[in-house]
DNA sequence: CTCACAAAATTACTTTATGTAACCGAGTAT
DNA sequence: ATACTCGGTTACATAAAGTAATTTTGTGAG
């Protein structure tokens, strides 16, 4: 019956329905590097499938993350790329990745 | 058939594995406050089930990010805290309240 | 001890999300 | 025309999450 005692800020709410999903945070690191076509983000994460692939691009994109941009070259290219506001998730990988370095083992397999 | 360019740090995909769970980074905020019961998490995250709060604190505590306690009183109560890893998440949260501050734009209902 | 109670967890079942693989469509090259 | 590439979708199979009932564990009442 009774509501919440603490409400979540619903912009912070927001940003992890985002963040979390599968893949977008890895999909997001990949472009940090700088843009990259459907094709090399699909091949640079394994396991990740061309369907989800395209899901999480255009949700990234309606959020305003993503920025599709298309060439009319001789093949027609496209590319995506970071905007500023995906950008701005560059030190949250960082200290994602500073946690990690810090706290994570990896398990060496036994011989 | 090539194999990825860029491989990711071990380390950062096991701690994108863990984080980008459903859930588990809600439970790890919530948990930043202080210990906390089964209960009140459950209650404090609207549409998470018993079920799965059970497998991610479970899983947390595997990870060492949350610590399990056992007060043996009039009911039996039991108390799930953060470790030091899982305090190592704050300035975490911390940058991703900040993006979403900056970058989130919440709708309003137009009436 | 047996019964009832409360919180923590688990189980059975349903719904949703993701993985797999085949296919479509536009643009090029042969 | 034929076949090939890339971006994207569709149909179907599997895995993860939601719901609700149930079990477990430990107390205290009688």
């Amino acid at each position: 019956m009774a509501a919440e005692l603490n409400q979540l800020c619903p912009r912070f709410e927001k940003a992890i329905e985002l963040l979390s999903k599968r893949w977008t945070t890895l999909i997001v690191y990949r472009l940090l590097d700088g843009p990259r076509r459907f094709m090399d983000i699909e091949g640079s994460l394994s396991n990740l499938s061309g369907k989800v692939l395209s899901e999480r691009l255009k949700e990234l994109e309606e959020a305003g993350i993503v920025l599709r941009t298309v060439y009319p070259e001789k093949p027609v290219r496209i590319e995506y790329s970071l905007t500023d506001m995906g950008r701005g998730l560059a030190p949250l990988m960082d200290d994602i990745q500073g946690w990690a370095t810090r706290w994570i083992k990896i398990e060496q397999e036994q011989s």
